[in-house]
DNA sequence: ATAAGTTGATAACAAATTGATAACAAATAT
DNA sequence: ATATTTGTTATCAATTTGTTATCAACTTAT
């Protein structure tokens, strides 16, 4: 099974930098998405959900502190680090008072950067990524919604427990015992086969209408799986 | 505006310093409590659930950031900041891999020593003397007081508590069970399922009398998120 | 290859579950 | 004692889930 690893995001426009924060952040096992500007930052956040973010001030177009500070005003509660040259007693009680959880001056020393994310992450309570993704399905467990192409779809909870134990294993056929018993709980006393043909179908329609993904693969005589 | 303020338990050897760092957090609306030496700081701790520790390194009989250690492992989890002379590269990672939140080195600016404490507790999910808002909502948590676009709106101790519990957790579906846990406490042997549909109702009428914002979506079978 | 039997897909319907709301009762605070 | 807050219950509405019937697809035996 494939683990979901953490996610941060850099913003920095000073591509050396950014390189370098990415790499020191990928030798300690977390994922990086890098921006050289605040452009584009905002839509990813809401359909990747990263766990946190370390933000450079002196950026074109949008100031670093400003634009977290435009974040958090949307409810947005994301960790930020302020990673910059910016070391004025101003410019870092600025940072701060617009929601920094931490900030480093430039320059910094690489390791000290890792240790800090993972002391912000750890206390902020985020142990590994709460989103499942498979092909273009993107599964947020803690908001319980399934995101396909950016499209919100509206799942029962029946269909999100389901598409979930699906997602958890994919690949690998699941027979219908397992699934009744994961799904539906072990009292099949009387359980009706054909439940969980309806209960897949409803699911398929949901998240591929047309069925020209081919989300759940029948295997004959035992269950499904998920291709 | 009567609240019991937020207590911060300082350690430090220096006297000079304990009082300078003890001056500028009461300053800024804190209580304190200094301490000489580790001695007798984790009877404080059973005793008082401060909110925040300041702790220095060098300390007579026992180093600092092995009393955190220790207190870690006992399950404590106090957010720690290092205030120390200590500054070499290995020491400040043995600040953090030991439970240090934050590692400030002396000499330090006392206006970053109270950003970084503020910054801390706000992330510990400490927000007394904080206003946290979500869209439109001010939620006053000192005054427990609610403003929607300037105007106060009342709300039962209850209701607060349910809004405050929402607001820290914006976009994230609350189960029932967290929120029984939450807000009515673990002692849940009879607990009438209906009840929180009742006072989520009765709070949605009160912040969004006419229901065209949606704060609160349920999500069947359940619970609710704010949204 | 074809027929019979089995299994899955699908739609329509029925049942069960869950949420909203109002009215009332109990508890708590002032 | 009175007002306010909070909990309970009943009713209704919405949604979800299960059942059944019918048809299509697949497997296997002849």
């Amino acid at each position: 099974m494939k683990t979901n690893p953490i996610e941060i995001v850099i913003i920095e426009d000073e591509e050396d930098i950014l390189e370098l924060v990415e790499y020191h952040l990928q030798k300690a096992g977390y994922e990086t998405m890098g921006f050289l500007s605040t452009q584009n930052v905002e839509q990813f956040l809401e359909e990747e959900n990263p766990s946190l973010m370390i933000v450079d001030r002196n950026l074109p177009e949008c100031e670093g502190s400003e634009f977290v500070a435009e974040l958090r005003r949307y409810g947005c509660n994301i960790p930020v680090i302020f990673l910059t040259a910016k070391d004025r007693d101003e410019d870092i009680e600025e940072g701060f008072v617009r929601g920094g959880d931490d900030y480093i001056t430039k320059p910094f020393k690489p390791k000290e950067l890792v240790l800090r994310v993972q002391a912000l992450l750890r206390r902020s309570g985020i142990t590994s990524n709460e989103k499942i993704k498979y092909r273009d399905l993107i599964l947020d467990i803690p908001n319980r919604t399934l995101t396909i192409e950016n499209n919100l779809v509206e799942l029962t909870n029946l269909e999100f427990k389901l598409l979930h134990t699906f997602i958890k294993n994919p690949n690998i056929t699941l027979d219908r015992d397992f699934l009744r018993d994961e799904i539906w709980g072990e009292d099949g006393a009387n359980f009706n086969d054909k439940t969980i043909n309806v209960t897949i179908n409803r699911l398929k329609k949901k998240i591929d209408p047309t069925g020209e993904k081919e989300y759940f693969i029948p295997v004959w005589g035992v269950g499904y799986k998920l291709g």
